[in-house]
DNA sequence: CGGCACATTGAAGCGGCTCAACATCAGTGG
DNA sequence: CCACTGATGTTGAGCCGCTTCAATGTGCCG
């Protein structure tokens, strides 16, 4: 049951809930279950039977999968606001794809995966936001496989980088890492020596300028031209050929 | 239009049409376009405005991602009967976020964007079976982001070659690769170097047996016990932090 | 049979990892 | 206030796995 106000107001403004009747919307309050975690807690594991979805109402949550021999791949970190496990509930089989751990001490608000699934079937609307949320996340995910196979350690650095800056458009950009750099590194898949050595090498060429969590980027431009990104390819792109327009 | 018996079979019994009202299938199938590809022709491009999805009649299709010096990554092969490019009508920004291309003489079926949407927002259904839809092709992704980053060229092909067997939960199985090598390699993100002689490190350590296209496994256990596949971990894992039950 | 695409095998190179030493900094307690 | 400690970050050296380049082998269709 929710009981504070400021909870209520972060999940009536939810957009997975903002299409809701106030009926429906008051039957998922009433089931809804706030959680504290402390810092490094283990929220889920990955195989775990999936009952609920989880709105983060502060901290940070790190969700990272697992290898037999021990080595995680860190997939995102959901900070305050957003939901997570919620694409579990479509599937038939509801188990956590994931491990989640709290990065800091985490609140969160879980909601009932058949209570929402119920309400969904009267609710197109949101399906269709829910539907686009998840085709943001897919194509996400796609983005990550290219630069995962297509980049090298340093590309995907100078990209995180450039996703880190706030100003959209800006010639330059200075940015203070919201994470510690061992993390960042994880979650670009690379040891943080590796990341060390890219930084360096990064400044070395005079692309960026760091000290300590601070960075700034002189020229954005610069950054991007170096390590092209993951763009169309040119108009000449094996040019020719045609279909043929009726069967 | 569509035309043939044969197609509006297809179609109908397709799980993303099943649940919509003859009326509203009849809308769909008159404007739907059939189109033909002679095997190599590149059907879409990264970057290219998406105003329709497509259902593979017959042949097969390629999903890759190309990067500005050329590498190109392959996400997925589309098989006839499967749909692709659905995840795309969701988004604000309609553009193909991959290359299309025929690996085959293909025919496709495609759909109106703006239609399909119009018919979800009465439909819950129809949103829900997609919602699941996406949820697994979600997961799929997070499985293969693992096996790129967790696992060795080896391991990935030994996983792939167990996902060929037919007969799940057989004690051994022989297959026969649908795909040229050298595709297979790109799907598993190596070249085809590598891939020949991961096949000759699994031969020498009598785990598969392979003459020419056709592969047989004396074991599956074996093969996947030697690659311990992405499972949960032992329940010991990181015990004994647990959550405040309330806040 | 020739020709060509596909596949295999060898040798060398390189990027990121591992291991290890050292630096830096924050927090702690004397 | 400073010495101690542990966490985090940096730097160096060597190694390993995959790629690259190049040569050779194999199967298919003219």
């Amino acid at each position: 049951m929710i009981s504070t106000q400021e909870q209520r107001q972060l999940i009536i403004h939810h957009p997975m809930f903002s299409h809701f009747t106030e009926k429906a919307l008051e039957e998922l309050l009433a089931d809804a279950q706030p959680r504290d975690y402390p810092a490094q807690a283990l929220i889920q594991r990955q195989g775990d039977p999936a009952e609920r979805f989880y709105l983060v109402q502060s901290g940070k949550v790190k969700l990272f999968r697992i290898s037999a021999d021990g080595k995680e791949k860190v997939v995102e970190i959901i900070p305050a606001g957003r939901t997570f496990a919620e694409a579990v509930m479509f599937m038939q089989r509801s188990v956590f794809p994931v491990c989640a751990e709290a990065l800091e001490p985490v609140r969160l608000i879980g909601f009932s995966n058949r209570l929402m699934l119920r309400h969904l079937e009267q609710n197109p609307q949101t399906c269709l936001h829910l539907l686009g949320h998840m085709s943001v996340r897919l194509h996400q995910r796609l983005d990550e496989l290219e630069t995962l196979t297509l980049q090298n350690a340093t590309q995907r650095l100078a990209l995180y980088l450039v996703s880190q800056v706030r100003d959209r458009g800006a010639e330059s950009a200075e940015i203070e890492l919201a994470l510690p750099k061992s993390l960042i590194a994880a979650r670009l898949s690379i040891k943080p020596e590796t990341f060390s050595r890219a930084i360096a090498n990064l400044r070395d060429r005079g692309l960026i300028d760091s000290r300590a969590r601070v960075i700034s980027i002189p020229s954005i431009q610069n950054l991007l031209d170096e390590f092209a990104e993951g763009q169309t390819p040119g108009p000449d792109y094996k040019a020719g050929v045609i279909a043929t327009d009726k069967p």
